[in-house]
DNA sequence: ATGTGACTTAGAGTCCGTT
DNA sequence: AAACGGACTCTAAGTCACA
């Protein structure tokens, strides 16, 4: 997809992106991350496949884990 | 709370906080808002109060609603 | 180390009302 | 117009076995 047409992506699927991305940047397995925030290993894979309707409580918790604002696993990068 | 402490807020908070806000600048009641994002009435209200943990597909539907960006809804403002 | 289907349960979200 | 409560229904949270 072009950077020029993600304006229309969903929330979801720019927050499964973005954490990904982190995750990989930081060299973390999605085990480790789990660990990091609190939460389970498969969890974790699922909302990297944008399959779960994540809440704004995890979506901190991630954020925090990955030493991040929850905007920068939001924005478009 | 002064602006230089809001960073250890929680994202909820914020949340809430920004969403009343933005709903008020329109010059929308929770009902109205409701109607416009295909929520309850008495959701938001909920919401406002920071009561509920809201997901990212309604944090969307509700920014949508509010013509807003979803990250305008989560920052420090 | 991750993907996936299936599952249980906690809580998200609705709907009725009263204050 | 909004807060709040009770009683729902539905879905996100969280886990597991296995590929």
């Amino acid at each position: 997809m072009k950077r020029s047409n993600r304006q229309s992506e969903s929330a979801r699927a720019r927050f499964a992106r973005n954490l990904k991305t982190l995750r990989i940047q930081l060299g973390l397995s999605q085990e480790a991350l789990a660990a990091n925030a609190g939460l389970h290993r498969t969890y974790i894979g699922s909302i990297e496949r944008a399959e779960r309707n994540v809440s704004i409580d995890n979506m901190e918790h991630l954020a925090t884990a990955l030493n991040v604002d929850i905007i920068d696993l939001l924005r478009v990068q």
